[in-house]
RNA sequence: GCGGACGUGGCGAAAUCGGUAGACGCAGCAGACUUAAAAUCUGCUAUCCAUCUGGGUGUGCGGGUUCGAGUCCCGCCGUCCGCACCA
């Protein structure tokens, strides 16, 4: 077969992935005695299209799950589809389509464009979180948690979203704002689902010492998210005996500091209080008007309430304290009520200097300790106690176990732990999601849907013309009659947060029997995932969900692993310029028109990116389309970067553009480039070496149309390099190629291992450039045809059509997507000659090649011998001289 | 406010253990090939001085430790991220 001069990549993409199909090459093996390698990415929502960030996703995850075939492992590589949410259900509303139908649309036109980027995926585990088969068995799951004692139903304060008109968990609300419709969300009490994570709290912050293999970031972020604290909790009594309320506080040791007692707005004692004053009430009302936005929350002001009512202090009962309600503190924290202690708390300060309420000091700061404290900065270091009475001179620790020793002993109060962590809020007020399988029976209560009438599965006829629920209103399919009693009763109408339709896929994908969940035996060989990658923006609500539900089947009995996901890594944003200009825009109001101002978003095709050197030839610079940007051009948009000019202008007609920041491709900013397009241009393998050049996979990634004209003519270089496969000339063995191959083989290797794909891909075009370089010899032949396996990973398509190219003595396997990643000789790892550097007095004047493992003596005789340093030394015997072998030879005259 | 990460050429970056800073790529410049263009190939490309040998400076800024610091320590400045009236 004739050797086409380029490669021509589409028709290559098409060829080796229908090869690939064919031959079921990526089916997931299990051979036993082979170590197995579970390398999953993060299932995508299925929004219709995929966008830059999955495909340097899927492009990272693929080249490990290839290079772990290569290396012998049996490899579990899947997708599935994160189907059930909001999206599907505004869809329906706004276009009248049905949710199942634009989802299983959208699911088949993505299926499309990932197989594009001949991705080395099992296709015959897909899953999608919307068919039955999937979302049944969660349903069972669910019933099992239940049945543990996991879930649990509570009437409660929750965060409601107005425009999606749902319940939001904590975690999804950003900024007081819903994290997909960025609405105000209101506090309103509802009956709802709930799965006890909070049993968990200890675990789960525990285990994250155990992820060694996790961003210490996102460990952090869970640690806080968690957000144990210690200390005591004890009981105020109301002056003159009658009970009064709870608090809990970190600083037990600073109980003598107390001047008043505060509780929340929402605490029960307030809302009873309120009953007997207007005044009250109004407050109450005036505090739960102001948001917790971050702006609010910095210039939000302490205000208080005095009750009239005081309490006595738990350590001198003849000391009484007032008690205020305040606005700033939380009724779902602790339990909802402090005692101020201002001399060491800031807030408590700020709300005391307002209210002119006394400040003990009982920490001494430095040689500080007088009681009354001055200033309006609460003092929070460490110091020995002071105006304490039995605490004086003790340490804030020493302090701190005293009391609440004190107090478990009088029995007024306990040592305890508090968390940050809420229990999660599964229900959701929405169609498209899991049904909650329970029944509401009037005689019987709540009752579970039998595990054999299981998957409760979701009509197909519901009515998405008005907001709210269509389960609930649909007109027969709640009602049911009770699995117990037989008679008359209603099913459960909320469905499940869809975080929990992502708690377990991973475990699906390992083992999807049609009676149950999950395989145990099966589980045990594939689990935990040995590689997940995915985005930062999940630290939080998926990865410590995934644990959870982890966890609880752990407790269940059901399987031996405690944490999914052995290793995580989370990438960077594929990022892009922004190019924006001053248009404007009219506005009738009334009979009057207006003329506004507005920063309007180009996309990158609009825009023109003239570049110009400093000389100048071609200045004033003429457009594409020939308009002179000297008349049209504004001077001021000209970008200077070194000493090359750049005049971005709108194409069309040669005005100017402001460029703007790098960031996350987004519509709204028009920064977005298709893939689709990309590969339509360059094919999958140009975009996959770009995604994985250049930037570290954790850092953020800048596309650029040069970026990947890059790649593409690398690609189109190895081509015409993998021509060179048999052309060894007269020369045999070159010794100093053999080295940088097997350098290469190495070092690649563990790159890839590492997730430093960007150093791969430097190592890879190192050896390039060499092989290039050397004059023919059986040697370079062999490095062009061991670069064809080195690139496989990266760029399969090319790989498999140089592959095929080779003469059948060459090659080991029929696809290289069966081939072996080739051994690297340990002999020519090490060089036999090294450079060392020579410094005097720590600055670099000469180098010298000597053997490496020279010992440190011939090493120092021969710096010292060198000309240059002999003068520069001046004849002088050295004072000190430092050897690092093989490395240098410091000398300090 | 609390917690964390980061800061290296015009740009993306590398330097794995405290040991030759800037590998590799992009952009740029010069040249070769070509009627021309594209493609391709060769060379140069931190900065200042000196010009073909060299020397000074240089990893955000200021100190420190060390024979030697991009790397370790202290203090600033800046950027980004997370949490946020959490008692």
């Amino acid at each position: 077969m004739t050797r086409e001069p380029r490669f021509g990549a589409l028709a290559a993409d098409a060829r080796w992935q229908a090869a690939w199909e064919a031959a079921d090459s990526f089916a997931t093996t299990d051979r036993g005695d082979k170590p197995k390698a579970y390398i999953l990415e993060m299932f995508p929502y299925p929004s219709g299209r995929i966008h830059m960030g999955h495909v340097r996703n899927y492009a990272m995850g693929d080249v490990l799950a290839r290079f772990k075939r290569m290396t012998g492992h049996d490899v579990l590589h899947p997708m599935g589809w994160d189907a059930f949410g909001m999206p599907a259900e505004n869809a329906a509303m706004e276009k009248g389509v049905h949710p199942g139908g634009w989802t299983r649309d959208n699911i088949a036109a993505m299926r499309a464009q990932l197989k594009r980027l001949g991705l080395a995926i099992d296709w015959s585990r897909e899953l999608a979180t919307c068919e039955p088969d999937y979302y049944g068995q969660e349903q069972a799951l669910f019933l099992d948690l239940f049945a543990a004692g996991l879930v649990t139903r509570k009437e409660s304060y929750v965060n409601w979203d107005p425009v999606d008109m749902t319940v939001l968990a904590n975690e999804q609300v950003i900024d007081g704002r819903g994290w997909r419709s960025g609405a105000l969300v209101e506090k309103k009490k509802l009956s709802q689902w709930f799965l006890k994570i909070t049993d968990f709290a200890d675990e789960l912050l525990e285990g994250l010492s155990s992820l060694d293999k996790w961003p210490d970031k996102v460990r952090l972020m869970q640690e806080n998210w968690i957000g144990k604290s210690q200390g005591l909790e004890f009981s105020f009594r109301l002056a003159g005996g009658a009970p009064g309320f709870d608090v809990f506080t970190t600083r037990p040791d600073t109980l003598y500091g107390a001047s008043f007692a505060a509780i929340s707005p929402d605490h029960p004692l307030a809302e009873r209080l309120a009953k007997d004053s207007p005044e009250l009430a109004a407050f109450i009302a005036e505090c739960r008007r102001q948001g917790t936005s971050a702006e609010q929350l910095e210039t939000a002001e302490k205000l208080g309430f005095d009750t009239g009512l005081s309490v006595e202090h738990p350590l001198d009962p003849a000391l009484h304290l007032p008690v205020w309600v305040v606005n700033y503190v939380l009724m779902d924290y602790g339990t909802g009520a402090i005692f101020g202690c201002p001399a060491h708390d800031q807030r408590d300060l700020d709300f005391a200097r307002k209210y002119e309420l006394p400040v003990h000091r009982v920490i001494a700061d430095g040689d500080e300790v007088a009681q009354h404290f001055t200033g309006d900065e609460a003092w929070t270091g460490p110091g020995r106690l002071v105006n304490s009475h039995f605490l004086d001179g003790m340490s804030i620790d020493e302090a701190k176990a005293a009391v609440i020793a004190r107090a478990e002993h009088e029995g007024w109060g306990k040592g305890t732990t508090v968390w940050r962590l809420r229990d999660w809020g599964v229900s959701r007020q929405r169609y498209w999601g899991t049904p909650i399988p329970f029944i509401h029976c009037p005689a019987c209560g709540l009752v579970p849907v039998p595990k054999d009438q299981l998957p409760v599965v979701l009509p197909e006829d519901a009515d998405f013309s008005v907001p709210g629920n269509p389960l609930d209103r649909h007109p027969t399919w709640k009602h049911v009659a009770c699995p117990t009693c037989g008679g008359a009763a209603v099913r459960e109408t909320d469905t499940l947060d869809t975080f929990v339709d992502s708690s377990w896929y991973f475990l699906r994908f390992a083992s999807a029997p049609s009676d149950r969940p999950f395989d145990p035996e099966v589980i045990r060989r594939w689990l935990p995932v040995d590689q997940y990658i995915g985005g930062i923006e999940h630290a939080i609500l998926h990865l410590l969900y995934a644990r959870f539900w982890t966890r609880a089947l752990n407790k269940l009995g059901m399987i031996d692993i405690k944490e999914p996901f052995a290793s995580l890594f989370t990438q960077g944003m594929v990022t892009h310029e922004t190019y924006s200009r001053t248009a404007s825009r009219e506005e009738r109001v009334g009979d009057v028109t207006h003329r506004h101002a507005y920063e309007e978003f180009l996309t990158p095709e609009q825009v023109d990116l003239e570049t110009k050197s400093r000389d100048g030839k071609n200045w004033p610079p003429a457009n594409s389309v020939g308009v002179s940007i000297s008349t049209t051009f504004d001077p001021a948009k000209v970008i200077k970067k070194g000493d090359v000019f750049i005049f971005p202008n709108v194409a069309a007609s040669g005005e100017g553009v402001d460029i703007g920041r790098v960031i996350k491709m987004s519509k709204s900013k028009k920064n977005v480039v298709d893939p689709d397009a990309i590969l339509d241009q360059y094919g999958a393998d140009a975009v996959r070496w770009f995604m994985l050049s250049d930037s570290p996979p954790e850092r953020d990634l800048p596309w650029s149309e040069a970026g990947i004209e890059g790649a593409w003519r690398f690609v189109q270089r190895l081509w015409r390099l993998f021509g060179d496969t048999e052309k060894t000339g007269e020369g045999g063995e070159d010794k100093a190629l053999a080295r940088k191959l097997h350098q290469t083989i190495a070092g690649v290797a563990a790159d890839v291992e590492a997730l430093g794909f960007n150093k791969a891909v430097a190592k890879i075009h190192a050896l390039a450039n060499e092989v290039e370089k050397a004059a023919p010899s059986a040697t370079r032949a062999e490095a062009c045809r061991t670069l064809i396996l080195l690139v496989a990973p990266m760029l399969p398509h090319l790989a498999e059509e140089a592959w095929a190219a080779l003469p059948d003595s060459q090659r080991t396997t029929a696809m290289i997507a069966d081939a072996a990643w080739p051994a690297a000789d340990p002999a020519l790892l090490v060089e036999d000659e090294v450079t060392i550097a020579i410094q005097v007095a720590g600055k670099l004047r000469d180098t010298m090649t000597l053997a490496k493992g020279i010992d440190r003596d011939a090493a120092e005789a021969a710096a010292l011998a060198r000309p240059r340093i002999a003068e520069l030394l001046g004849g002088g015997a050295p004072k000190k001289v430092i050897v690092v072998p093989d490395r240098l030879v410091n000398i300090v005259p």
